[in-house]
DNA sequence: CAAAGCAAA
DNA sequence: CGCGTTTGCTTTG
């Protein structure tokens, strides 16, 4: 038993080596035992090194806020803020909708099972998707029972289970797998969302009216057709949104499905013990943020809302308070549009200080996205470069262009103009990322031409986008937008899925049509009800904290570009010069593109005005 | 616009 | 022994 440091915390440092997947298990019976041999076996690394620098960091974030947090209670008028927080509640709970049927479907151990599908000798054994030398993408349920997990190194994997087996990945079959599994939901909501390729959400509301069916005995049925033609087993969540479902379908996993009343007193008294770690954007850093306020359980959310109202930049009030009614996004649509931000590869080996090597490894990087850019189709207009110290300190530098940048010598030597401004260093991992894409196999059909290239729809490549925005009346929630990705042809190379709880992808509140406008709400700043991402450094407490000004702030805020403008084909107004134009798609994109470039370039001229002296060591 | 950081699969 | 990859999004400068 290794003696406490003597320095402060070692327990928040310990969690974090234990990794961000710690969440549910249910398994391993004295974590703590393991997050101690986890710990013990980085000692002494640069990983850990770095660790111990990252949980510093955020231990210091933490006193800033607490100490804020001082300064605002004192002089508040809690009773009053209360009362503002209470009415906001009021009007969430006036929006609940509990009329859709919504479930989400998790495979068990995918990768891991599909393997013992095509190995039976591995049944009841204690194994690992992945190598020992690298991190395991799944671990048998067997092994889970020592503490092994996926997104965990094999050779620590290894020391918490000797005897742990270590199996190759094949990608093709769990695709070919995934497509077979996605066809049978497909079949109980066609417009089935799926969440990567082991899990997804449906809503099964008319296929249950029209086949008379129960939820319960609708998702029993479909797990049981999943598990007569795959051999697999999925668990499943019934609620009545996302969040909900997502949550539930970790409830009575493995092979298990989890039901939640439909009622709403039975879903607040279900987050109320509910640790916030469950909810779906709330990672370990936040976690610890909002422990550091007292904040374990949903439910105490509501306990600590008026120190959460006081701080909702840092907090994001009303994506906590709709957390703590179990009140979250409905819909569930089909993967909307191929509207992709960004492409990118990146590429880790042993720590390299020769330029010579590293330049080797950068054009491999750069060969390898033009590569991909190409299959799919992009082109863009920003590149990045990532690279990240054998510390593991990462950093980012990029490069604009007026062109769009496609090419391998483009890629590369932007790459390298980036990185020798740096030199010299010592990597561990060298990438490069585009962004600002164009699509390239757009263009011709969006807009008007598509009225008249009755071409086939024959092109191989991906659908087009389908915006739809007229159900913002509908009531309820409503997501703004879906993100949705798509095509795994070039898979990534790990998935995480499992156990972990993973994510979903987020709610959006919206703030659009539900509650926000309404009545008289107090603060309530250009704050997203969406996940959180309260991160933001500790700044000084500027007195302007004041929740009682009955009035919503709306005006003087940036238009968010994806908010507002459709499918044009013919005039449109600009939605940030406000001009008028006759053009399609693709011109008001780029001319408002244009608008929101040269706006943040004034921006970012006007504040670099007064530097600030910030860049911190490097080398 | 550029850079850092969080989260999720 | 040697702790991954891809994407999206928010915040800060």
């Amino acid at each position: 038993m290794p003696a406490p440091e003597a320095s402060q915390d070692t327990a928040s440092l310990v969690k974090r080596l234990a990794g961000p997947s710690v969440t549910k298990a249910g398994l391993a019976k004295d974590q703590t035992e393991i997050n101690q041999i986890i710990a013990e076996a980085s000692k002494g690394s640069k990983f850990y090194d770095n660790e111990k620098r990252k949980d510093k960091d955020l231990t210091e974030r933490i006193a800033g806020i607490l100490k804020q947090r001082g300064d605002l209670l004192r002089n508040a008028d809690i009773p009053k803020i209360e009362r503002t927080v209470d009415h906001m509640i009021a009007d969430l709970e006036a929006h609940r909708d509990l009329t859709q049927i919504i479930v989400h479907v998790d495979m068990d151990a995918f990768y891991a099972n599909v393997e013992m599908l095509d190995n039976p000798s591995l049944a009841g054994k204690p194994f690992g998707v992945g190598h020992l030398h690298g991190v395991l993408t799944t671990a048998s349920y067997e092994a889970r029972k020592y503490g092994a997990r996926s997104g965990m190194p094999g050779f620590i994997a290894k020391k918490l289970c000797p005897d742990l087996i270590f199996v190759d990945m094949h990608f093709k079959r769990y695709s070919e797998m995934s497509d077979v599994i996605m066809a049978i939901f497909k079949q109980y909501d066609p417009n089935m969302y799926p969440a990567g390729c082991d899990e997804g959400y449906l809503n099964i509301t008319k296929y249950c009216e029209e086949h008379s069916l129960s939820a319960e005995n609708c998702v029993q049925e479909m797990r049981e057709r999943v598990r007569r033609e795959t051999n697999l087993t999925v668990s499943a969540g019934i609620a009545p949104n996302k969040m909900l479902a997502k949550i539930c379908s970790d409830k009575n996993k493995p092979n298990g499905q989890f039901h939640l009343p439909f009622d709403r007193n039975a879903i607040v008294s279900f987050m109320h013990d509910l640790s916030i770690r469950k909810i779906p954007g709330i990672g370990r850093v936040n976690e610890r943020l909002l422990e550091s306020i007292g904040i374990k359980t949903c439910g105490d959310i509501y306990t600590y809302r008026a120190t959460l109202c006081l701080m909702d930049k840092y907090f994001g009030l009303q994506f906590l308070l709709r957390t703590h009614l179990g009140i979250a996004s409905n819909s569930v649509q089909p993967v909307q549009r191929e509207e992709r931000k960004s492409i990118g590869a990146e590429r880790t080996f042993s720590p390299l200080g020769d330029k010579e090597q590293i330049l080797k490894k950068l054009e491999e990087v750069a060969l390898e996205l033009e590569s991909d850019m190409q299959k799919s189709g992009w082109a863009g207009r920003t590149l990045t470069l990532k690279y990240k110290l054998d510390t593991y300190q990462v950093f980012t530098r990029a490069k604009s262009f007026d062109r769009w940048i496609s090419k391998k010598d483009d890629l590369f030597s932007t790459g390298k103009e980036l990185l020798m401004h740096e030199w010299p260093v010592k990597l561990r991992l060298i990438g490069l990322r585009m962004t600002k894409l164009k699509d390239l196999r757009a263009t011709e059909d969006k807009g008007i031409k598509r009225f008249f290239s009755a071409a086939g729809p024959s092109s191989p490549g991906k659908r087009q986008k389908i915006e739809r925005r007229e159900d913002l009346e509908s009531e309820g929630e409503l997501d703004a937008a879906d993100e949705a990705r798509e095509d795994y042809e070039s898979m990534p190379g790990y998935e995480e899925h499992e156990f972990e709880e993973a994510g979903l992808e987020i709610e959006i509140p919206d703030d659009l049509a539900t509650g926000a406008s309404s009545s008289g709400q107090a603060l309530r700043p250009a704050s997203h009800a969406k996940p959180p991402s309260f991160l933001s450094h500790t700044k000084p407490a500027s007195s302007s904290s004041k929740p009682v000004s009955t009035k919503p702030r709306s005006s003087a805020h940036k238009p968010r570009s994806a908010a507002a403008p459709k499918e044009g084909v013919r005039s449109c107004i600009c939605p940030i010069c406000g001009k008028i134009m006759d053009t399609d798609n693709s011109g008001l994109n780029a001319h408002v593109d244009f608008c929101l470039s040269r706006g943040a370039i004034l921006e970012a001229q006007v504040q670099s005005l007064n530097p600030q002296e910030r860049k911190g060591k490097k080398r």
